[in-house]
DNA sequence: ATTTTAACTTTGTAATACAAAGCACTTTTA
DNA sequence: TAAAAGTGCTTTGTATTACAAAGTTAAAAT
């Protein structure tokens, strides 16, 4: 017997895990600081949960440098974002009975 | 600097207690069995997240005798339904950029 | 020369999730 | 009437997670 809540994806039940990919859902490309300053997270905690999500190949890293400054982005891949909108037709259909 | 996801409640993060709410919001009591087939999840777990939530005093536990057979229903308080639909403006808001 | 910025990694701890087993009691079934 | 099954947990144990804090490497700015 499968549950109501069987469709939720467990990559997505934390918080910050949800909060970037709605973030990259929107923006194309984001960079660590301003994904870091957006959840209001540690720097530590941030690269942790991107690495969870790049484990998945939800989202894609890009490394470069912007002049002489590293710069790191993030991207949502397209199975990412499939995964992601799957979730949130899981969360609407529970949500509405 | 206030995150983005700074409004979503923690009680709610997990999926299992996210289906009891949503089960609740819709069906006013809840017996303990049916619970259990609509999460499909083991009665341990099931009393586990209940009990979290009885903490937080968003969900009532009602313990009564049906016949002869003891029988558990739950509901949500107005606390919780309050607090469930914050947290659900919170994710609607997130998520809709 | 020292501090700052960038972007992590490592370490350690506390909280969580969950399965599995145990339990107390009653009812049903063989 | 003895055994099995149901109700609704609690306990125990383990594995996973979340997170803060500190450490790291390397360049840039002061």
């Amino acid at each position: 017997m499968k549950g109501i809540i069987a469709h939720l994806n467990k990559a997505f039940e934390n918080r910050i895990r949800l909060g970037i990919m709605s973030v990259l859902l929107v923006n194309d490309e984001v960079e660590f600081n301003r994904m870091k300053e957006l959840l209001d997270v540690s720097d530590g905690n941030l690269a942790s949960h991107i690495s969870a999500l790049e484990k998945e190949e939800y989202v894609l890293v890009k490394k470069q440098f912007v002049g002489k400054k590293p710069n790191t982005t993030y991207k949502v891949t397209k199975l990412g974002k499939k995964a992601f909108e799957e979730h949130l037709n899981a969360l609407e259909k529970l949500l509405k009975g």
